[in-house]
DNA sequence: TATTGTTATACTCTATAACTATA
DNA sequence: TATAGTTATAGAGTATAACAATA
């Protein structure tokens, strides 16, 4: 007897991100929110930022992709973005009351998330899960 | 000393996912392939469809979206679409020989691909992968 | 000239609502 | 009326190339 070859771990990696995120997305956006929104804004509450680039970098997108979504912010009144003075060609970017506020809703959405995606996991697993896809992640830098 | 926070599960996994299917859909770009269109050949080519409805569901997408795939694959010679005798509202697909072409040299970047994916992992660890990232896909389903 | 960020443009994937063809 | 699939339309996210502002 053959045994069934096993499913691709790419195929599973997609499948399970895609579910997941679909559904986080969906809570998301019940805030106003959406995936791109909060990793920008997780991003800016961590600062440490000198440059929209490397703020675009964190991100895992394009320069472009990020000033696109700093507009669409900054029109929902989450930011401002200013020149530096120093160096007038870097635009230091400011959350506003609104934009923390923001922050902290959507913050609660992704706890609340992850909480589900952890239960009926051991925290073995957990930490197994964890170390697994770090070092998956980190393979495709390369 | 506080104990650092984990990083979420879902924030982890969405990294995973990203970095694996750019790179993939790159590869398969190479190909003159996509994702969808790579899903769509791998569902094709198990078989077992009576209609087009349960090829979208098995690919996870809606009725219109998987139109809209099969279009440019028909459109690119890889598929041909007839009704079926006994019924005529549901149409066939049948794959034409470039589209089973297709399908071989798509399986063949898909197997490198996940070749890459698995390398540095220990067949322990790729099962314990599997394992808890069915769980996870299954987890979302309700 | 080099650097930082934006504008202009376009593409892919996806979806909902309305429609056609068939039963 | 109900079902299978398509058409029409739209929206989100992303990207590259060209540009403006600043150094």
């Amino acid at each position: 007897m053959m045994e069934p070859a096993h499913t691709p771990i790419g195929l599973l990696l997609a499948r399970a991100a895609k579910t997941a995120s679909r559904a986080f997305d969906d809570a998301l956006a019940a805030e106003g929110g959406s995936i791109p929104v909060w990793l920008v804004l997780l991003a800016l509450m961590r600062g440490g930022h000198r440059m929209q680039s490397e703020l675009a970098d964190e991100v895992g997108i394009q320069g472009p992709t990020l000033t696109h979504h700093l507009n669409g912010m900054e029109n929902a009144g989450l930011l401002l973005r200013q020149r530096a003075p120093d160096n007038r060609r870097i635009h230091r970017i400011e959350l506003t009351d609104t934009g923390r506020a923001m922050f902290h809703r959507l913050r609660g959405v992704a706890m609340a998330y992850d909480a589900r995606l952890r239960s009926g996991f051991t925290e073995a697993e957990l930490d197994m899960l964890r170390n697994l896809l770090e070092r998956l992640a980190a393979k495709q830098a390369s």
